[in-house]
DNA sequence: CGATTTCCCTCGCTGAGCGAGATAATATCG
DNA sequence: CGATATTATCTCGCTCAGCGAGGGAAATCG
Protein backbone atom coordinates (compact mmCIF):
# COMPACT_ATOMS: atom_id res chain seq x y z
CA UNK A 1 0.00 0.00 0.00
CA UNK A 2 2.82 2.19 -0.06
CA UNK A 3 2.86 3.68 -3.59
CA UNK A 4 6.48 4.90 -3.35
CA UNK A 5 7.71 1.94 -4.78
CA UNK A 6 8.01 0.66 -8.55
CA UNK A 7 6.51 -3.24 -7.80
CA UNK A 8 3.44 -4.84 -7.91
CA UNK A 9 0.57 -3.60 -5.89
CA UNK A 10 1.21 -6.54 -3.44
CA UNK A 11 4.94 -6.32 -3.16
CA UNK A 12 4.56 -4.84 0.34
CA UNK A 13 2.99 -7.79 2.00
CA UNK A 14 4.85 -10.59 1.30
CA UNK A 15 1.43 -12.37 -0.67
CA UNK A 16 2.80 -13.55 -3.79
CA UNK A 17 6.07 -14.66 -2.61
CA UNK A 18 3.73 -16.56 -0.29
CA UNK A 19 2.16 -17.79 -3.06
CA UNK A 20 4.99 -18.14 -4.54
CA UNK A 21 7.08 -20.37 -2.10
CA UNK A 22 3.61 -22.62 -2.39
CA UNK A 23 3.60 -22.95 -5.81
CA UNK A 24 7.20 -24.47 -5.47
CA UNK A 25 6.27 -26.84 -2.84
CA UNK A 26 3.41 -28.27 -4.81
CA UNK A 27 6.05 -28.73 -7.67
CA UNK A 28 8.93 -30.05 -5.42
CA UNK A 29 6.05 -32.32 -4.13
CA UNK A 30 4.92 -33.77 -7.46
CA UNK A 31 8.71 -33.95 -8.57
CA UNK A 32 9.26 -36.56 -5.38
CA UNK A 33 6.35 -38.30 -6.68
CA UNK A 34 7.53 -39.04 -9.43
CA UNK A 35 10.88 -39.83 -8.61
CA UNK A 36 9.93 -41.74 -6.17
CA UNK A 37 7.08 -43.87 -8.17
CA UNK A 38 10.05 -44.53 -11.46
CA UNK A 39 12.19 -46.10 -8.12
CA UNK A 40 9.54 -48.15 -7.12
CA UNK A 41 9.06 -46.09 -3.65
CA UNK A 42 5.91 -44.68 -2.08
CA UNK A 43 6.33 -40.66 -1.37
CA UNK A 44 6.76 -41.91 2.55
CA UNK A 45 9.46 -44.32 1.80
CA UNK A 46 11.30 -41.51 -0.31
CA UNK A 47 10.72 -39.14 2.91
CA UNK A 48 11.82 -41.64 5.15
CA UNK A 49 15.09 -41.56 3.43
CA UNK A 50 15.76 -38.46 3.11
CA UNK A 51 15.26 -38.55 6.85
CA UNK A 52 17.45 -41.53 7.17
CA UNK A 53 19.87 -39.39 5.59
CA UNK A 54 19.72 -36.45 7.23
CA UNK A 55 20.51 -38.58 10.75
CA UNK A 56 23.37 -40.74 9.04
CA UNK A 57 25.41 -37.18 7.64
CA UNK A 58 24.99 -35.76 11.50
CA UNK A 59 25.77 -38.51 13.28
CA UNK A 60 22.63 -39.07 14.87
CA UNK A 61 21.29 -42.70 15.51
CA UNK A 62 17.92 -43.28 13.66
CA UNK A 63 15.67 -45.98 14.92
CA UNK A 64 11.72 -46.83 14.09
CA UNK A 65 10.19 -44.72 17.03
CA UNK A 66 11.86 -41.42 16.07
CA UNK A 67 11.82 -41.99 12.19
CA UNK A 68 7.95 -42.66 12.80
CA UNK A 69 7.61 -39.42 15.01
CA UNK A 70 9.33 -37.49 12.56
CA UNK A 71 7.01 -38.50 9.87
CA UNK A 72 3.75 -38.92 11.84
CA UNK A 73 3.15 -42.39 11.16
CA UNK A 74 1.95 -44.32 14.12
CA UNK A 75 4.19 -47.58 15.27
CA UNK A 76 2.31 -50.08 12.57
CA UNK A 77 2.76 -48.38 10.07
CA UNK A 78 6.70 -47.08 11.15
CA UNK A 79 6.85 -51.29 11.39
CA UNK A 80 5.64 -51.80 7.92
CA UNK A 81 7.76 -49.03 5.97
CA UNK A 82 10.89 -50.02 7.59
CA UNK A 83 9.87 -53.61 6.34
CA UNK A 84 9.47 -52.18 3.20
CA UNK A 85 12.91 -50.47 2.99
CA UNK A 86 14.61 -53.49 4.79
CA UNK A 87 13.30 -55.70 1.79
CA UNK A 88 14.31 -52.84 -0.83
CA UNK A 89 17.85 -53.15 0.79
CA UNK A 90 17.68 -49.81 1.42
CA UNK A 91 18.20 -49.66 5.24
CA UNK A 92 19.40 -52.34 7.63
CA UNK A 93 18.04 -53.23 10.96
CA UNK A 94 20.55 -53.57 14.11
CA UNK A 95 19.72 -54.02 17.48
CA UNK A 96 21.47 -51.35 19.50
CA UNK A 97 23.80 -53.02 22.12
CA UNK A 98 23.59 -49.93 24.90
CA UNK A 99 19.63 -50.49 25.06
CA UNK A 100 18.63 -53.90 23.57
CA UNK A 101 15.34 -52.87 22.85
CA UNK A 102 15.60 -50.54 20.52
CA UNK A 103 16.65 -51.25 16.63
CA UNK A 104 19.04 -48.82 15.22
CA UNK A 105 18.71 -48.18 11.39
CA UNK A 106 21.36 -48.28 9.36
CA UNK A 107 21.72 -46.93 5.32
CA UNK A 108 22.87 -48.96 2.63
CA UNK A 109 25.25 -47.15 -0.04
CA UNK A 110 22.13 -47.85 -2.46
CA UNK A 111 20.18 -45.54 -0.46
CA UNK A 112 22.89 -43.01 -0.43
CA UNK A 113 22.68 -43.24 -4.51
CA UNK A 114 19.35 -42.95 -4.51
CA UNK A 115 19.43 -39.95 -2.45
CA UNK A 116 22.06 -38.70 -5.17
CA UNK A 117 20.16 -39.06 -7.74
CA UNK A 118 16.90 -37.74 -6.67
CA UNK A 119 19.23 -34.52 -5.29
CA UNK A 120 21.11 -34.06 -8.01
CA UNK A 121 18.77 -32.42 -10.69
CA UNK A 122 17.29 -30.50 -7.69
CA UNK A 123 21.19 -28.87 -6.69
CA UNK A 124 22.10 -27.93 -10.07
CA UNK A 125 18.24 -26.45 -10.31
CA UNK A 126 18.46 -24.29 -7.49
CA UNK A 127 22.11 -23.64 -7.89
CA UNK A 128 21.63 -22.29 -11.52
CA UNK A 129 18.85 -20.16 -9.75
CA UNK A 130 21.16 -18.93 -6.63
CA UNK A 131 23.91 -18.01 -9.49
CA UNK A 132 21.71 -15.73 -11.14
CA UNK A 133 21.85 -13.59 -7.29
CA UNK A 134 25.00 -11.79 -5.96
CA UNK A 135 26.35 -12.11 -2.81
CA UNK A 136 24.38 -10.08 -0.72
CA UNK A 137 20.76 -11.50 -2.68
CA UNK A 138 21.71 -14.73 -1.76
CA UNK A 139 22.30 -13.81 2.14
CA UNK A 140 18.87 -12.57 2.04
CA UNK A 141 17.27 -15.22 0.46
CA UNK A 142 18.80 -17.23 3.05
CA UNK A 143 17.52 -15.07 6.06
CA UNK A 144 14.07 -15.60 4.47
CA UNK A 145 14.13 -19.46 3.90
CA UNK A 146 15.67 -19.66 7.70
CA UNK A 147 12.73 -17.49 9.31
CA UNK A 148 10.14 -19.52 7.60
CA UNK A 149 11.44 -22.69 8.75
CA UNK A 150 11.59 -21.51 11.95
CA UNK A 151 8.31 -20.08 11.88
CA UNK A 152 6.68 -22.96 10.34
CA UNK A 153 8.57 -25.39 12.37
CA UNK A 154 7.41 -23.43 16.02
CA UNK A 155 3.72 -23.26 14.65
CA UNK A 156 3.62 -26.92 14.12
CA UNK A 157 4.85 -27.80 17.40
CA UNK A 158 2.72 -26.20 19.24
CA UNK A 159 -0.42 -26.73 16.42
CA UNK B 1 35.19 -20.79 -3.61
CA UNK B 2 35.98 -16.70 -3.86
CA UNK B 3 37.44 -16.09 -0.64
CA UNK B 4 36.49 -12.84 -1.41
CA UNK B 5 33.11 -12.72 0.32
CA UNK B 6 32.68 -13.16 4.26
CA UNK B 7 30.06 -16.12 4.35
CA UNK B 8 30.31 -19.04 5.30
CA UNK B 9 32.09 -21.77 2.81
CA UNK B 10 29.33 -23.42 1.11
CA UNK B 11 27.75 -19.67 0.34
CA UNK B 12 29.15 -19.47 -3.27
CA UNK B 13 27.60 -22.60 -4.74
CA UNK B 14 24.17 -22.55 -3.45
CA UNK B 15 24.12 -25.76 -1.74
CA UNK B 16 22.49 -24.49 1.99
CA UNK B 17 19.98 -22.86 -0.28
CA UNK B 18 18.95 -26.37 -1.85
CA UNK B 19 19.26 -27.79 2.07
CA UNK B 20 17.42 -25.29 3.44
CA UNK B 21 14.67 -24.87 0.66
CA UNK B 22 14.07 -28.88 1.43
CA UNK B 23 13.94 -28.56 4.88
CA UNK B 24 10.92 -25.94 4.07
CA UNK B 25 9.31 -27.93 2.39
CA UNK B 26 9.53 -31.09 4.18
CA UNK B 27 8.06 -28.76 7.16
CA UNK B 28 5.41 -27.41 5.18
CA UNK B 29 4.32 -30.99 3.76
CA UNK B 30 4.05 -31.94 7.11
CA UNK B 31 2.41 -29.19 8.24
CA UNK B 32 -0.06 -29.58 6.04
CA UNK B 33 -0.38 -33.26 6.56
CA UNK B 34 -1.50 -32.72 10.10
CA UNK B 35 -3.89 -29.32 9.42
CA UNK B 36 -5.99 -32.39 6.97
CA UNK B 37 -6.09 -35.11 9.30
CA UNK B 38 -7.18 -32.57 12.07
CA UNK B 39 -10.26 -31.84 9.10
CA UNK B 40 -10.87 -34.93 8.47
CA UNK B 41 -8.75 -34.90 4.96
CA UNK B 42 -6.30 -36.98 3.17
CA UNK B 43 -3.23 -34.60 2.12
CA UNK B 44 -4.12 -35.19 -1.66
CA UNK B 45 -7.52 -34.17 -0.70
CA UNK B 46 -6.30 -30.74 0.79
CA UNK B 47 -3.78 -30.13 -2.49
CA UNK B 48 -7.03 -31.21 -4.84
CA UNK B 49 -8.81 -27.98 -2.71
CA UNK B 50 -5.61 -25.80 -3.34
CA UNK B 51 -5.81 -26.60 -6.68
CA UNK B 52 -9.45 -26.18 -7.48
CA UNK B 53 -9.29 -22.82 -5.54
CA UNK B 54 -6.43 -21.68 -7.82
CA UNK B 55 -8.04 -22.46 -10.53
CA UNK B 56 -11.51 -20.41 -9.19
CA UNK B 57 -9.08 -17.78 -8.63
CA UNK B 58 -8.15 -17.67 -11.76
CA UNK B 59 -11.54 -18.00 -13.61
CA UNK B 60 -10.40 -21.35 -14.89
CA UNK B 61 -12.79 -23.86 -15.18
CA UNK B 62 -11.46 -27.10 -13.38
CA UNK B 63 -12.33 -30.46 -14.34
CA UNK B 64 -12.19 -34.39 -12.67
CA UNK B 65 -9.23 -34.70 -15.81
CA UNK B 66 -7.51 -31.99 -15.26
CA UNK B 67 -7.38 -32.49 -11.41
CA UNK B 68 -6.71 -35.92 -11.56
CA UNK B 69 -3.82 -34.82 -14.18
CA UNK B 70 -2.77 -32.04 -12.00
CA UNK B 71 -2.29 -34.40 -9.31
CA UNK B 72 -0.88 -37.72 -10.29
CA UNK B 73 -4.15 -39.43 -9.83
CA UNK B 74 -5.85 -41.84 -12.52
CA UNK B 75 -9.29 -41.85 -13.56
CA UNK B 76 -10.53 -44.09 -11.24
CA UNK B 77 -8.74 -42.55 -8.34
CA UNK B 78 -9.85 -38.61 -9.16
CA UNK B 79 -13.45 -39.97 -9.29
CA UNK B 80 -13.52 -41.02 -5.41
CA UNK B 81 -11.29 -37.70 -4.75
CA UNK B 82 -14.19 -36.20 -5.90
CA UNK B 83 -16.54 -38.32 -4.07
CA UNK B 84 -15.15 -37.48 -0.96
CA UNK B 85 -14.94 -33.69 -1.54
CA UNK B 86 -18.26 -33.73 -2.74
CA UNK B 87 -19.40 -36.22 0.41
CA UNK B 88 -17.61 -33.19 2.69
CA UNK B 89 -19.46 -30.60 0.85
CA UNK B 90 -16.53 -28.78 -0.64
CA UNK B 91 -17.07 -29.25 -4.17
CA UNK B 92 -20.49 -29.58 -6.30
CA UNK B 93 -20.48 -31.81 -9.47
CA UNK B 94 -22.00 -29.73 -12.46
CA UNK B 95 -22.31 -30.82 -16.02
CA UNK B 96 -20.96 -28.27 -18.50
CA UNK B 97 -23.59 -27.41 -21.18
CA UNK B 98 -21.12 -26.39 -23.62
CA UNK B 99 -19.77 -30.60 -23.78
CA UNK B 100 -21.75 -32.79 -21.82
CA UNK B 101 -19.04 -35.26 -21.34
CA UNK B 102 -16.94 -32.63 -18.99
CA UNK B 103 -18.24 -32.59 -15.30
CA UNK B 104 -17.37 -29.28 -13.99
CA UNK B 105 -15.97 -28.65 -10.48
CA UNK B 106 -17.18 -25.95 -8.49
CA UNK B 107 -16.09 -24.93 -4.98
CA UNK B 108 -17.92 -24.26 -2.20
CA UNK B 109 -17.74 -21.34 0.16
CA UNK B 110 -17.04 -23.89 2.99
CA UNK B 111 -14.06 -24.94 0.71
CA UNK B 112 -12.79 -21.51 0.25
CA UNK B 113 -13.28 -20.93 4.52
CA UNK B 114 -11.22 -24.48 4.83
CA UNK B 115 -7.91 -23.02 2.62
CA UNK B 116 -8.11 -19.70 4.44
CA UNK B 117 -7.86 -21.33 7.72
CA UNK B 118 -5.01 -23.34 6.20
CA UNK B 119 -2.78 -20.33 4.32
CA UNK B 120 -3.92 -17.56 7.34
CA UNK B 121 -0.93 -18.73 9.75
CA UNK B 122 1.13 -20.14 6.72
CA UNK B 123 0.83 -16.16 5.19
CA UNK B 124 1.15 -14.73 8.53
CA UNK B 125 4.30 -16.68 8.98
CA UNK B 126 6.29 -16.02 5.54
CA UNK B 127 4.66 -12.34 5.95
CA UNK B 128 6.87 -12.03 8.95
CA UNK B 129 9.86 -13.57 7.33
CA UNK B 130 9.26 -11.31 4.39
CA UNK B 131 8.86 -8.18 6.59
CA UNK B 132 12.42 -8.71 7.55
CA UNK B 133 13.64 -7.78 4.69
CA UNK B 134 14.43 -4.37 2.49
CA UNK B 135 12.49 -4.06 -1.11
CA UNK B 136 15.17 -4.65 -2.75
CA UNK B 137 16.29 -8.16 -1.20
CA UNK B 138 12.20 -8.76 -1.34
CA UNK B 139 12.78 -8.88 -5.10
CA UNK B 140 16.07 -11.08 -4.98
CA UNK B 141 13.49 -13.74 -3.13
CA UNK B 142 10.68 -13.80 -5.65
CA UNK B 143 13.33 -13.84 -8.53
CA UNK B 144 14.88 -16.83 -6.80
CA UNK B 145 11.53 -18.52 -6.08
CA UNK B 146 10.59 -18.14 -10.06
CA UNK B 147 13.70 -19.65 -11.17
CA UNK B 148 13.33 -22.64 -8.94
CA UNK B 149 9.66 -23.12 -9.74
CA UNK B 150 10.48 -22.44 -13.46
CA UNK B 151 13.08 -25.18 -13.60
CA UNK B 152 11.27 -27.69 -10.93
CA UNK B 153 8.31 -27.46 -13.42
CA UNK B 154 10.32 -28.17 -16.78
CA UNK B 155 12.17 -30.99 -15.37
CA UNK B 156 9.34 -32.47 -14.49
CA UNK B 157 7.78 -32.03 -17.42
CA UNK B 158 10.12 -33.91 -19.80
CA UNK B 159 11.12 -35.78 -17.07
C1' DC C 1 -24.74 -42.24 -40.73
C1' DG C 2 -21.02 -45.39 -38.39
C1' DA C 3 -16.26 -45.15 -36.42
C1' DT C 4 -13.25 -43.06 -33.36
C1' DT C 5 -12.01 -40.28 -29.59
C1' DT C 6 -12.79 -38.01 -25.17
C1' DC C 7 -14.41 -37.84 -20.58
C1' DC C 8 -16.09 -39.82 -16.69
C1' DC C 9 -17.68 -43.63 -14.09
C1' DT C 10 -18.10 -48.65 -11.97
C1' DC C 11 -15.99 -52.86 -10.33
C1' DG C 12 -12.60 -55.59 -8.05
C1' DC C 13 -8.28 -55.56 -6.02
C1' DT C 14 -3.69 -54.28 -3.63
C1' DG C 15 -1.42 -52.39 -0.04
C1' DA C 16 -0.32 -48.12 3.16
C1' DG C 17 -1.45 -46.90 7.49
C1' DC C 18 -4.45 -47.22 11.84
C1' DG C 19 -6.03 -49.19 16.51
C1' DA C 20 -5.37 -52.61 19.74
C1' DG C 21 -2.65 -55.48 21.94
C1' DA C 22 1.50 -58.74 22.55
C1' DT C 23 6.43 -59.20 23.65
C1' DA C 24 10.81 -58.16 25.34
C1' DA C 25 14.23 -55.23 27.48
C1' DT C 26 15.08 -51.64 30.81
C1' DA C 27 14.09 -48.69 34.89
C1' DT C 28 12.12 -48.05 39.47
C1' DC C 29 10.65 -49.12 43.98
C1' DG C 30 9.80 -51.68 48.26
C1' DC D 1 16.25 -59.35 45.10
C1' DG D 2 11.33 -59.74 43.03
C1' DA D 3 7.21 -56.98 41.53
C1' DT D 4 5.69 -53.32 38.74
C1' DA D 5 5.87 -49.60 35.42
C1' DT D 6 7.78 -47.82 31.27
C1' DT D 7 9.84 -47.89 26.67
C1' DA D 8 10.58 -49.72 21.97
C1' DT D 9 9.17 -52.59 18.63
C1' DC D 10 6.39 -55.90 16.40
C1' DT D 11 1.88 -58.70 15.07
C1' DC D 12 -2.90 -58.98 13.79
C1' DG D 13 -7.05 -57.45 11.67
C1' DC D 14 -9.14 -53.79 9.46
C1' DT D 15 -10.31 -49.49 6.56
C1' DC D 16 -9.99 -47.03 2.63
C1' DA D 17 -6.94 -44.43 -1.06
C1' DG D 18 -5.56 -45.38 -5.41
C1' DC D 19 -4.70 -48.70 -9.46
C1' DG D 20 -5.99 -51.50 -13.70
C1' DA D 21 -9.53 -52.86 -16.58
C1' DG D 22 -13.40 -51.96 -18.77
C1' DG D 23 -18.09 -49.67 -19.91
C1' DG D 24 -21.28 -45.98 -21.38
C1' DA D 25 -22.44 -41.35 -22.97
C1' DA D 26 -21.35 -37.29 -25.63
C1' DA D 27 -18.56 -35.07 -29.20
C1' DT D 28 -15.96 -35.21 -33.59
C1' DC D 29 -14.44 -37.03 -37.93
C1' DG D 30 -14.89 -39.23 -42.51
Amino acid sequence: MTPTDKSTDESTDGLDVVHQLRAVTVELDLFAAEFAHRNGLHPTDLRALICLLDAARARRPCTPGSLGARLGLNSAGTTSLVDRLERLGHVRRTRDPRDRRRVLLEVDERAVALGEAFFGPLIAQVAEAAAQLAEPELAAVRRFLTGVLEGVTARREDG
